[in-house]
This record gives C-alpha cells, structure tokens and sequence, in this order.
RNA sequence: GGCGGCAUCGCCAAACGGUAAGGCUAGGGUCUGCAAAACCCUCAUCCUCGGUUCGACUCCGAGUGCCGCCUCCA
C-alpha cells in the first residue's frame, strides 16, 4: 500500500505523492511564545515530528519547518501585566519551548524561523496584496479583503456567506467586510513596533506563517499541519493570502490532528484546563507521555485521564522488560545445542510479518495506534520465545534475536521513545553472578536475600524456565497523581 | 443558526467489502524452591433504521448521541 493521508482540503484519505520526487517539505504550526507549552499543544508537535520520522523510514528527504511567533497580542498582554517588555517574554518562553521540546523528545526542526526576525519579508508580502488589490490600508492597519479571493473557504470547507451569519464576534465597521483581518496592526502607544509604509505596527498573527512557510519552502510546498483548531480562520486566512498572490495553493495537503481532551473538554488556554509539560514530565518519562499521545489516531480525540496514562505505562514496562531480556540474552555464550532452532526459524518469519503490519498501519494516514498495537504484539511475539522451557541459545537463536532487537529499536525510534538501558555495573554483575550460583547450589535463603538486594537497586529480577537469570534495570514509574487538578 | 468530525468488548483502540488486531482490567488454569515474570484459556457482531452488494463494522441515506469550529487556541 502506498503512503495516504487524510487531506483537510478534499476530507478524504488520498494517495501522498510529493511535489518534488523524494523530496517532502514539511511546515507545522509552532508555538506563540507566551507560556509554556500544554500537554494538547505536545500533541500536535508529537504528531508532526513522528510525521516526519515516517516519512524518513519511507526513505524521503523531508525539510521540516516549525515556525515561532514571538511577536502577538497575548504576548503583549503578558508583558504588560508583568510589566517587562514583550521581547523578553518572547525570548523566555522561546527558550522553554526548545527545552522542553527536546525533553519531550522531539527532533528539532530543520528550521525554526521567528516572525520577528522577517519583517521586512512580511511587509513586502503586504504590499504585494496591496498592489494586487487583495488588501487596503485603513489608518495605519492594512486588512485582507477576503471577498477578493474567490477561494476563499477551501481549506475550511466554509463559505463567506454561512461565516457572516454565524458571526459571534463584534465587527470594526470600518472594515470592508466583517471577515476581512488584518495583516498590519498599527501600533497602539507602548507596544512595540516596527516602521512600515503604513506607519509603525506589527504583523497580523497569520501573516508570518505565510510569508514564513514559503520563504524557506518555496510558493507550494507538501504538507502544512496543525491542531484542528487552526483549520479556521488561521489556515485559511494563511492560504488566501498567499494563493492570493501566488496564484498557487499554499500547500498540498493539509493535516489536522484532533483535540486533546480532558475530563471530557477540550484541554484550552481559555479554558484554564491545561496541564504544562514541564510538569507532566516532571512526573512520567517522556516515553510514556508520547506513547500515550500516539495511542490513538492523530485524528481522533484523545482524553487524558490517570486510567489511560496507566495502561500506557504499563505498556511501556512491556516493551522495556522485553528489551530488558533481550539485552541479558544476547550477553549469553553461544551453545551448540541447536535443538531450538527449528523455533527460531518460525520465530524470525512472524518478526518480519509484524514489522510489515507496522508499516503498513503506518502507511494508512499515519496510523499510530495500529503501529502502537503491532509493537506490543511483537514483544510479546519475543517474550514468547524466550519463556519456552526449551529455549536454547544457538548461533541462530543469536541471529535471530539480534535482529529482533534491533527491529525494536526501530519501532520505538518511529515513535521517540526509544532510551539506552543503564548499564549494570560491575557491582550489580556481581550480586547476579552470586544468585545464580546460590541457585545451582539451591541455597534458596541466599538467593532470596540477593535478590532483595538486586530489588533495593532497582532491577527486576527474573528466573526463566529455561534456568536463566535476568537482571535488568526498572522501567522508570509514573506518580499517581499525574491527572490531579493541583498539578 | 451554519459547517465539520466521531460513534467497535468494563476502559483505551485497530481492522484493502468477505464474516471483529492489540493493550489495560477481570475470571479460570499451568509453570515455578519462593517471588517476579511467563504461558494457556474465557469475555463484543461492531449506536438505530433503511439502501447498494453474492457478501458491510467497512460504501450510500436518514435518525440519535457526543465532540469541535464559526473569537485567541495545537
């Protein structure tokens, strides 16, 4: 099956063929830096970078641009109530959102361009609209006309008309029509501006995006995507004004991912619902939290609740107890017993059935929680045979477990989750040593109390059937309280 | 009021139109010096009603319910 995704534009699943053959430029929707980042705005960023991450494994060369707008009204406001000037503000929660992203785990973007660093790029892109007849200048704000784009309403699936009617919001009359937004505020005394043909002002919020995307993507590019909240009016106001003069779509395909819920509601600034991620990850190692991001389809709402975030952890302690084993395993001698190996030939075949399920659910519009699905079958395919009492590590028991282990490895990387397991020290090889041998002379007390030591460090111990004893590092755990209202 | 999305086991969540993955939980069992772990078994006919089809959870229509957007919002 060829790569689809679910296109806002024509709200059905199409077949992903890029612009450029092998070539696919990315542009998603980053933060206005004026707060840290909630756990619905890390959906959208988890999203988009396993977006990227797919599309790499599918072996193209992806240019991956999230833009920062630091210069806005709620920044402004921010500052003012603070009483410090905007760009500091900006500056501090730009800083914590590459921080945090990088806790989180995502890849950072190829680029991350700031809007207040294209001004004058923006302020050419005005004119070009005025020149075009596209927008008009009002007392030193210049608005987009949005009648005189005939497109207007196709990325939103909307009309200018039904948009009138449900209007909720009280209209400048001055405008020429209720819908038309600004693209050039003028500035109000304090804040901070920039010398314009128009006078002193700033950038509307959807201007940047714009003249942002193209700049490093070209006119048209492949994929621009965001929460499902940004479909109106920001991603179409951002694709008017740029097919405006372009002539061109903005992008290609456009790609929402749903809202994340809590306690039944969206999670919103606005509504005072959010949980920051720096404090959620101050609680769950950020595999859990991503894993729980990406257990359902990027489409679908996704409520974060203490039940779900446990099953995820407990997941999560699957397929670290699998690499866990995997890892002791693998550290064994090679015997010449080869009495297994007729197990492991069938073993080998189903890893290879289970990496292509992988693929292919990621393939049908990005669908992690099939892909999430399948990573816990195949764990569960290699604690099998590894639980058989007849296991016997051979040349091809180490074939095939090697590469099971690394197809593992490959799975979790699609979804950043994937984390070196300490390394046992020589202390703790000791005491592992030590166990085994009190277990061949079958000094039970002995092996007790060795264990209990192994369990104060923080190692799950493990006797297989086969006779083997494995030690392997705790997963990290999760506090209880996540989800509590106080955090 | 307009537009859009979703509706699958107790919970989460998949499934080219061919007769329901997986995880969590629960119950039963096996293995084990103990413990942990593991292994086996059990548990849904897919919101309702129509239609298309040899055949639909999967397509179409209507209804019901939930969510979102129409204002800043990932």
């Amino acid at each position: 099956m060829s790569l689809q995704f679910y296109n806002t534009l024509s709200r059905r699943k199409e077949e992903f063929v890029p612009t450029i053959p092998g070539e696919v430029r990315v542009y998603a929707c980053g933060p206005t830096v004026y707060d840290y980042f909630h756990v619905g705005n890390a959906r959208a960023f988890v999203v988009f970078d396993t977006l990227r991450r797919v599309l790499e494994r599918r072996g193209y060369k992806v240019t991956f641009v999230q833009n920062i707008t630091d210069i806005d009204d709620k920044i402004i406001n921010r500052a003012n109530k603070e009483g410090r000037k905007a760009s500091d503000v900006a500056d501090e929660f730009t800083a914590a959102f590459r921080t945090d992203l990088a806790e989180l785990g995502n890849r950072p973007a190829d680029i991350t361009p700031r809007a207040t660093e294209h001004i004058p790029e923006i302020i050419a892109w005005v004119q070009k609209l005025i020149e075009t007849q596209h927008a008009y200048v009002m007392e030193g704000d210049v608005y987009f006309a949005v009648r005189s784009f005939a497109a207007y309403g196709k990325v939103s699936g909307k009309n200018i008309e039904e948009l009138e009617e449900g209007a909720r919001v009280e209209v400048d009359p001055r405008k020429k029509d209720p819908l038309d937004f600004a693209l050039w505020k003028a500035a109000k005394p304090g804040e901070p501006s920039w010398e314009s043909p128009w006078g002193p002002g700033r950038p509307g919020w959807h201007i940047e995006c714009s003249v942002m995307s193209m700049k490093y993507l070209g006119e048209s590019f492949d994929i621009h995507g965001g929460g499902e909240d940004l479909i109106f009016p920001h991603h179409e106001n951002e694709n008017a004004q740029s097919e405006a003069v372009t002539g061109k779509p903005l992008a290609k395909y456009w790609l929402h991912n749903g809202h994340l819920k809590i306690d039944g509601e969206k999670m919103s600034k606005s509504l005072g619902n959010f949980r920051v991620v720096r404090d959620i990850l101050s609680v769950m190692p950020r595999q859990v939290l991503r894993l729980f991001l990406l257990s359902a389809h990027y489409r679908s709402p996704l409520d974060f609740n203490p039940e779900n975030i446990e099953a995820v952890q407990k997941g999560y302690e699957e397929i670290w107890r699998t690499l866990g084993r995997l890892r002791e395993v693998l550290a064994f001698p090679v015997a010449a017993d080869e009495s297994f190996d007729k197990d492991v030939a069938a073993f080998a075949v189903g890893c290879g059935q289970s990496l292509a399920r992988f693929d292919q659910h990621l393939d049908d519009d990005l669908n992690t929680a099939g892909a999430v699905g399948e990573i816990y079958s195949f764990a569960n395919h290699i604690k099998k045979m590894l639980a058989q009492r007849t296991f016997r590590f051979s040349a091809a028991s180490q074939a095939a477990l090697t590469q099971a282990r690394l197809q593992l490895m490959a799975m979790n990387d699609v979804f950043g989750i994937g984390e070196d397991m300490p390394i046992k020290n020589a202390e703790v090889q000791a005491l592992q040593d030590q166990r085994r041998e009190a277990r061949q002379q079958k000094d039970w007390a002995e092996s007790d109390r060795l264990r209990k030591v192994l369990e104060a460090e923080g190692f799950w111990v493990e006797d297989m059937a086969s006779g083997a004893v494995l030690v392997i590092p705790a997963a990290l755990g999760i506090k209880k309280d996540v989800c509590e209202r106080k955090l």
